[in-house]
DNA sequence: TTTATATATCGTAATATTGCAATATAAAAA
DNA sequence: TTTTTATATTGCAATATTACGATATATAAA
């Protein structure tokens, strides 16, 4: 044994934990920081930015991408990446539903 | 190499990704909501309701408690277990920012 | 005190993640 | 076509996570 027993839960609960397990690593969440900080939705100077090499910041990508929680669009030889707000949006939901369940408790 | 590079990431992005890296397990995510079901705090039957050994739940547990999503108050032999309404607060204040600075963007 | 109940810890096997050098791919520029 | 530039993939070593049996701990009940 080891391995995750994603077969035992439910659909839901393995579709939010896949969202949060993208956003689980300081360079992943180091990357989505970046893309909000620049206003053209600038593409790959992400390696210039990390102290990462680039086979590194390609798998971050990778995972985020997989994730929908970024989007990437071809430009030439560059690819240009964006947060993709409908992800953020749904996992704002999911807090939106802990707080609403969360209103009649006490602890 | 293998190990995370955690230093060469601000303290910000750590404790953020530490959140979500707390969450990012199917059987932690069903904990929590099942935490959030029950209307009386109640304590570890989480063992009952999920499909994994009691060792394994007591790692969950800890796992959520070391990321103070939980907390747990001992009541006789049992512990009492409930969500830490701060933490989601934290969580939320950080899609809240997300989203303010997605306003001024496109893709 | 002895026994039962609830939870935590230890040890360990199976598996997954992280990071990077080397290399591949693919479009743009020369 | 050749070269350059940008990104992805492969292969592999180091490390982390997951799961659980066995065992420890600690309070409650008998």
């Amino acid at each position: 044994m080891g391995a995750s027993k994603s077969d035992s839960f439910s659909e839901e609960h393995n579709e939010i934990a896949s969202l949060f397990k993208a956003l689980s690593h300081p360079a992943r969440i180091a990357i989505v920081d970046y893309l909000l900080s620049v206003d053209t939705c600038i593409c790959g100077d992400i390696v210039n930015e990390l102290p990462l090499a680039q086979p590194t910041i390609s798998q971050h990508l990778a995972a985020l991408k997989n994730a929908n929680i970024i989007k990437g669009t071809i430009e030439g030889t560059a690819i240009c990446y964006c947060i993709n707000p409908d992800t953020i949006d749904k996992i704002e939901n999911h807090f939106g539903m802990i707080r609403h369940k969360l209103k009649n408790k006490c602890c």
